[in-house]
DNA sequence: TTAGTTCACCTTTTT
DNA sequence: GGTGAACTAA
């Protein structure tokens, strides 16, 4: 830390020379360079208080814009820290969507919307555009309502509304029908009163666009406008910035070239390349001195992305002393690699270090499951962030559909979802029915089937189903008025009968999903409306539960980036996993690199200790398939690692995975059901085996070789075997076992699989 | 016509 | 291993 000054504000103790300079350029464009764990929160924030401290504005005419809701929430706590609770004042600090859905409830009816229109999420999002292409007649199986929404948001993200799609951009989909798909379910959002995420940003663009009076206000209005994470802004938002930033031009945007990941989103790293072009004059800071890791840390974050090309170059550099080198462990398979990071985690634990500080960071989503599986085996408190989040799963999503029709008739997704939640006989048949009568009459689905009672389109049943509903639906929005609307929920979830029916099911996690429900009408309680409570859940997924015990947070590296951990476990870093398959087939060296920034960022977010870990064999869609160490293991800087692997016969053992052949379960790989990706996968690996070779023998000094086998085994004793089921075993040799199971006959197994009976 | 059952295809990453 | 869509029994 550097000298400080007895007469500076508070906010400015602390910071380092070029710190300030990020803090005290006030006026005028300026960039700063921020790399990893250089206090970039803490210069932005110091940002923002000096502006408030010395009048340079008031706390409206500050726009600040975030990526995360995290970092929007961060930055309103420390601000409010440094300044108290003027920043409560700050009506435009977020995300760059939940600005823009405020700005555009303003505005809304300039794009033909009213407003309190919905945010569907991309579930909604996605049956829509399954109706769409049901009703233009194409092939869903050739042309998937996932591509098709990939496609839209990719235009909405380049700032493209359907006029601007030509007959190229067009032809990406369904042989040139891209444009019309696109149009029309801009249309039907209108007529639902509806937006999806991309909307809110893309509405605003044209509005800021088409009307001068709107643009002025805001352009005037704004005195200074930070962004945070630059790197990470796509098109739109990029046009939003520059037309905001015209009137006063006191843009300061903060990033870091090496930290983008989001590019499948339609960032644009170019954004940040180049500022000093859109933006002459431009004062350029670069932050360098990390303040987070130690030197191997670093080492080791620094050599894995001086692999990649065109990078604006930074030089980080720590004060810190050694510490730990990284560790990179080597293990059999999934399980043992969750098993390992638990006895790691009770280490760290023992030692008296808090759970708060410890994290596992995955490339995908599905790897959290062998970690919870584990941490709930052995009772070690953990929390997924992200993941299934609080608001995607089903019996929420089934609640606030409840609300969604009772707040908004017109929501027609919303009833669809909860006409025959729980089961009350309505089917397709019926369902199509009142779908055939709005659309003839132009009227929403409520309305539709209020009518259809008055016919005798249904089947007695299904009528008097339908008019219960209708009624009931009716009656809660009466209750609506008056009533405070966490009690409505309570008393909606009841009378619908959607408690009962989990009430009824007397399965393990209907229990859980109760809990959930009764969490949802808490978390209601802290909102004035309604309106208010769906317009926090559309725009901020996560719960954030209650703060209490200690936790392992398990998360994607994706929802890392801008945290820190005392200790940080890296899992999973194998070819085709990490690099993702899915990138390399995809993009080329392009998302290779992108990958590989996702390395960096992963290993960044370690203060003292990081560990890696790949495993050789591993799960992928239930079968058991062999993997080779990531091309990141490979280039991290020898000096900077300490190597170990967990099975014996060191490197023999991972020269068998890539022939497969002493390979205990090829077996059960090889055969069926292994995908074309895999296949690709395996194939991709032949040009690349050589590499992993060099790794293993370079590093065969560090190998420890493990296991030697279980002495309490013996030939012939009765065993079980999670997934085989029970057998006796018939040969032992070192740690595998060669068993006959009573149900699944011979197979080799790892002798930590089975227990004796 | 609805509800339970098998079968294919699958999975990056987030607002 | 898990979801959603086609298939089949009631």
């Amino acid at each position: 830390m550097t000298d400080t000054n007895l007469q500076d504000p508070p906010y400015l103790a602390g910071l380092n020379p070029p710190q300030r300079e990020a803090v005290l350029t006030t006026d005028g464009p300026v960039l700063v360079l921020a790399g990893a764990g250089t206090g970039k929160t803490a210069a932005l924030t110091a940002r923002l208080a000096h502006l408030l401290w010395t009048r340079k504005a008031y706390p409206s005419e500050i726009l600040s814009v975030t990526f995360t809701n995290k970092a929007a929430r961060e930055m309103r706590l420390r601000v409010g820290k440094l300044v108290g609770d003027v920043v409560e004042g700050m009506p435009w600090l977020g995300t760059f969507h939940a600005i823009g859905a405020k700005m555009l409830r303003r505005h809304a009816e300039l794009v033909g919307l009213q407003s309190n229109f919905t945010i569907l999420d991309t579930d909604d999002q996605l049956r829509l555009i399954k109706q769409l292409i049901q009703a233009a007649d194409l092939d869903e199986k050739r042309w998937p309502a996932r591509q098709a929404a990939g496609l839209i948001d990719d235009w909405k993200n380049r700032g493209l509304v359907p006029a601007d799609i030509d007959a190229g951009e067009s032809e990406r989909y369904a042989n040139g029908r891209g444009g019309e798909l696109y149009a029309a379910y801009q249309t039907r959002l209108r007529a639902l009163n509806a937006c999806d995420f991309g909307d809110l940003l893309l509405h605003m663009l044209v509005i800021l666009k088409t009307h001068r009076d709107v643009l002025e206000h805001y352009q005037q209005r704004f005195r200074y406008i930070m962004v945070d994470e630059y790197q990470d802004t796509n098109s739109v938002q990029y046009l939003w910035l520059r037309l905001l930033a015209q009137q006063h031009r006191n843009l300061c945007c903060v990033g870091d070239d090496d930290q983008s990941i989001y590019s499948w989103r339609g960032a644009q790293v170019e954004n940040i390349l180049k500022f000093e072009k859109d933006f002459p004059g431009a004062t350029i800071v670069r932050l360098e001195q990390n303040y987070r890791s130690t030197p191997h840390i670093l080492a080791a974050a620094s050599g894995v992305i001086a692999n990649n090309g065109g990078r604006l170059g930074k030089e980080l550099w720590t004060a810190l002393s050694d510490g730990e080198k990284v560790k990179v462990v080597g293990v059999w398979d999934g399980p043992e690699e969750a098993r390992r990071v638990g006895d790691e985690i009770e280490t760290t634990r023992r030692n008296g270090k808090s759970l708060d500080d410890v994290a596992i960071l995955v490339r995908a989503q599905h790897q959290t499951r062998e970690f919870e599986d584990r941490f709930i085996a052995i009772g070690m408190p953990y929390k997924i962030v992200g993941g299934f989040r609080f608001y995607e799963r089903a019996e929420i999503r089934d609640a606030l559909a409840y609300l969604r029709v009772v707040n908004q008739p017109a929501d027609d997704l919303a009833f669809e979802r909860i006409v025959n939640v729980p089961k009350r006989g309505l089917g397709d048949k019926a369902v199509a029915k009142v779908h055939q009568l709005a659309r003839a009459e132009g009227v929403p689905l409520m309305t539709a089937a209020a009518r259809i009672l008055d016919t005798d389109e249904l089947t007695p049943q299904a009528r008097r189903a339908l008019g219960n509903l209708v009624g009931d639906i009716a009656r809660w929005r009466d209750m609506a008025r008056d009533m405070p609307h966490a009690e409505l929920a309570r008393q909606l979830l009841d009378e619908s009968g959607y408690t009962a029916m989990y009430q009824a099911e007397k399965s393990a996690d209907a229990a859980g999903r109760l809990e959930n429900l009764s969490e949802l009408v808490r978390a209601m309680e802290e909102y004035d409306t309604l309106g208010a409570f769906l317009e926090h859940v559309s725009l901020v997924m996560d719960n954030e539960g209650a703060r209490d015990d200690p936790k392992v947070t398990i998360m994607t590296i994706h929802a890392a980036k801008g945290l820190e951990f005392d200790t940080v476990f890296l899992v999973g870093w194998e070819e085709g996993l990490f690099p993702s398959q899915r990138a390399l087939d995809e993009g080329g060296t392009r998302s290779l690199e992108e990958e590989r920034r996702l390395a960096y960022v992963a290993i960044t977010r370690a203060r003292r200790q990081a560990v890696i870990i790949h495993a050789a064999n591993r799960r992928i869609y239930g079968q058991w398939t062999s993997s080779i160490p990531s091309r990141f293991v490979g280039e991290l800087p020898d000096a900077h690692i300490d190597s170990e692997t967990t099975m014996s016969g060191g490197a023999s053992l991972w020269q068998a995975n890539w022939s497969e052949r002493a390979d205990p379960f090829a077996d059960v790989a090889r055969g069926t059901g292994r995908g074309p990706g895999w296949q690709r996968a395996a194939g991709a690996t032949s040009s690349f085996t050589t590499k992993p070779a060099r790794i293993v023998e370079s590093r065969a000094s560090a190998v420890s070789l493990g296991n030697k086998g279980r002495d309490d085994l013996s030939v012939g004793m009765r065993i079980f075997h999670q997934k085989f089921g029970y057998g006796e075993i018939a040969e032992i040799e070192g740690n595998k076992l060669e068993i006959d199971f009573e149900a699944a006959g011979r197979k080799r197994v790892m002798d930590s699989f089975v227990t004796v009976s």
